[in-house]
DNA sequence: GACGACTTACTACACCTGTAGTACTACGGT
DNA sequence: ACCGTAGTACTACAGGTGTAGTAAGTCGTC
């Protein structure tokens, strides 16, 4: 399975515009950077994606002079991770007890309550066919 | 509001350990954490303990040549920090859609469904109560 | 009163992150 | 053929983390 995804805010930033735009130039990141007012130079975005890059998190090929690039690991794959890793901590691995614990607090309207029990009753109607990326 | 709690692994296990026994001299820490399989020399465990009281997450209180640490945050905040940086992330800030997502795949067994179908009963019946309180 | 044990403080070092300047290179236009 | 511009690579530096050795202080014991 996955290993350990331990991304800091900005790396994850970075991916989320790999991931949103399927791949990107430096410049683009860079843009869409700035738009979300993470004010960083070129420079800065290039080094990063370089590190992120040597470390195997995204690869690049390159389109004449300007390299293209793109996540290596999926955002499923990263958020997986980092659920896993805030299960794991609090809940002891248990997702049932995530799950209680979110819905016990607030944070979950009324809408969400009917969304999900109407969820809930199709998940106890299905056996055990379960199949998917 | 709450800052972004930013922590490591070790930090983290650090913080399970005080908030587990309330309070702690850096040896229990050590010990426990070698228990947990951690083998860290007690400076090492004494250097990071100082450090986090530098960052002002832990403090301590001297009882003869002895420090004894407690953490400045709760376990509480510091779950509630690291869940809203994966909802905000990955779901919006929707923690609806997180637990749809939780729902959704794997990881919820028959009796989690129950369980929470339960909880959500209670919520709806409540919701009713104090709707727009 | 000196010694040793225990405990914290200081120092060290490698690696990662955030941040960015400068150097180098290659393409495109005139 | 040249030069500017765009774009990457290299270099730099401060601050954080993981890891731990060594120094220094203190308290009990003999």
């Amino acid at each position: 399975m996955g290993e350990t995804h331990q991304l800091s805010d900005l790396q994850l930033g970075l991916l989320r515009i790999l991931w949103d735009r399927g791949e990107a130039t430096a410049l683009e990141v860079h843009t869409d950077l700035v738009e979300q007012d993470r004010g960083l130079a070129p420079t800065t975005v290039s080094t990063m994606l370089s590190r992120l890059e040597k470390k195997g998190t995204i690869t690049h090929r390159a389109e004449g002079r300007q390299f293209i690039y793109r996540s290596l690991v999926s955002e499923v794959e990263v958020r997986r991770s980092m659920l896993s890793r805030v299960t794991d901590y609090f809940f002891g691995g248990d997702v049932g007890a995530l799950v209680s614990h979110l819905v016990e607090g607030k944070g979950v309207d009324p809408d969400d309550v009917a969304r999900l029990q109407q969820l809930l009753a199709e998940r106890s109607g299905e056996a055990e066919e379960d199949d998917d990326a």
